[in-house]
DNA sequence: CCGGGTTTCCAAAACGTTTTAGTAATCAAT
DNA sequence: ATTGATTACTAAAACGTTTTGGAAACCCGG
């Protein structure tokens, strides 16, 4: 069933059916009526790549993936996804997921604005100078990035607010008297990671603290017992007062470890951890005894497609969005630092 | 850059470009040599839209999530979109994800099948009689589906054998003179997990044991903790000496709960669990301490991909496949019983 | 030099839409 | 009755490919 047939049936001209489909006020009402009821009686749709070749537009978003054995392992990943697939879908979008192994990152890229199959671009876990995003840049074409960059003014991305998350944290435990606290941060190659440790060591900076205070660990990889090793290893130290988690997951993998140890979070031992919500942990056993900053990677997920579609669509300007993050002080802390 | 400004560029005709680059035989060698270096020399790369409108073939795959927080929540989701995406890669196909939270299900297929904007579906969490797979089967388009379903010789798919291997695992368990069998399953309204609990019934059946030899336990949703949950739970009855896993993902959750009650696995308690080789979780701690019967997913996915190509492509008949699983026996039981 | 086969090329149709640039009919105002 | 808008419709071009059905040009054996 194409337009043609349509036409046909009802005899009026393909250029009526297509007008009258697409809402324009030149048509009568009883034709647009006609048009309407035969349309959907024979559950007709306009053929997408006729559409697609005429208009020049595809609404269709890549969203590129490394595929290097990390990232499809990552919980976050999954979170922001869902985020993302909500917001395409929410704007009558199509993501068109893909995997890649090669070196040259950009080649897929290159691939899909030269062959017109998308209109637009996700990029996710950004390098200090990422090639996909000069690359997007000289090409002209819309994209979102979920973190920042550099050039980071030059277009559009959504991020939570590592810096002044970790900076705070770090304060409120200082402040709550912890001298001795272990710091569990995700691969500091990641610019995300690496703005949460300068948000930490700023912290003290700014508190007349010396550095020491804090004790750095890296998980290389976000894998299934890095909370518990990493949190095993901070306990060798018997005088650690606090633990601060890059992650709410490896918080909860940790949990044994402190229990193996003896101690009892919240009482003899506060944790501090961002909460990314994910929907894959259950919190609700730790809410009164972790304290956390929390921010829904799904709801910045979601707002990164819907971003990208308005640039799409309206040539929205680029714009940048910090999402918000909300504190949770547990009963053992003393969180009125906060506020000054 | 379009084929014609290539032509025109050559002086030769869109025709001769076209088959030039698709490799006809009818185009002469040097012809076909100059063709190529000015095509790549600008870049040039066929519409793919125009290319889909004539051809009547996209080389797009639709995978459609449902959206109930359940979805992305679990690593074994992404291991086997892991496989897909590479699978799609190999075969030079995009796969289109788009996630749904509508209660009538078909509606997105119709869509996809209306609009022509795929060749073929991949469909995952198969109902007993579900309601995606009697449309695809009714329109005719290709589709390969993630597990069995009623109707299962009249379609494609991938599944792994859920019943054989859980007969096999109590069978291996029993005869090794475990009486108290704790098995934690998932949700057994997924098909995966029914025949899995077919499996050890049937088994304990086969065997003349009791029913009560094995005690089950499910897991609603799999979420982070589930696995320390259950394991406590199952280790309440002291007299537990063997633990049956569905999951690899809750065998390792469980051992905290081990620990805190004192047992020692692949000593005291035997621990057997399907290994669906997520990596996201590192085993190797685990490989003399359990029992695995090992499958991968990602390999999985990865068929499922290739599958579903040859079928839109080369019209290939409708397959089955079982992927095969791989036993580890640890070293606390005697395998020599699988052997039989 | 003629006919048949092979090689190399191409004009034009087709795919199913949207959009441009109208035209004809109706209506209101002069 | 004539003009000027307004309303309701449409023919044809365009988007960028692939494919069909030839048509020249060449070669080779007789």
């Amino acid at each position: 069933m194409t337009i043609k047939d349509l036409a046909l049936e009802l005899g009026l001209s393909i250029t009526t059916i297509s007008r009258a489909l697409n809402g324009y006020s030149d048509v009568g009402e009883k034709t647009r009526a006609r048009v309407v009821e035969a349309a959907s009686r024979h559950g007709y749709r306009p053929n997408r790549n006729a559409q697609r070749l005429v208009t020049k537009r595809t609404r269709n978003i890549a969203w590129v993936q490394a595929d290097n054995d990390r990232k499809f392992v990552d919980p976050h990943f999954v979170e922001v996804m869902a985020g993302v697939l909500r917001g395409a879908r929410t704007g009558n979008y199509d993501i068109i997921l893909t995997s890649d192994t090669s070196e040259h990152q950009v080649a897929v890229y290159e691939r899909y604005v030269g062959d017109h199959s998308v209109d637009g671009f996700i990029i996710d876990s950004p390098q200090l100078c990422d090639p996909r995003i000069e690359f997007l840049l000289e090409a002209q074409k819309p994209f979102v990035v979920h973190g920042r960059s550099e050039r980071a003014n030059e277009f559009s991305w959504v991020d939570v607010d590592n810096y002044g998350n970790f900076f705070k944290l770090t304060k409120l435990l200082v402040a709550n008297g912890h001298r001795n606290i272990a710091f569990i941060n995700g691969d500091e190659r990641f610019t995300f990671a690496a703005a949460r440790r300068r948000g930490v060591s700023e912290a003290l900076e700014a508190l007349d603290m010396p550095q020491s205070t804090v004790r750095i660990f890296n998980a290389a990889h976000p894998m299934g017992d890095a909370g518990f090793q990493l949190t095993s290893q901070a306990l060798r130290d018997m005088s650690v007062s606090a633990i601060l988690y890059s992650s709410s997951l490896m918080a909860v993998e940790g949990q044994s470890a402190l229990l193996r140890a003896g101690r009892e979070p919240g009482k003899d031992i506060a944790i501090a951890t961002m909460d990314d919500m994910l929907h894959y942990l259950d919190l609700s056993p730790y809410e009164d005894i972790f304290t956390f900053v929390r921010s829904s990677l799904r709801d910045a997920g979601e707002l990164l497609a819907a971003k990208l579609i308005a640039r799409c669509e309206k040539q929205a300007e680029v714009s940048q969005t910090v999402v918000p993050s909300i504190f949770f002080v547990a009963p053992d802390l003393d969180g009125s630092v906060l506020k000054k």
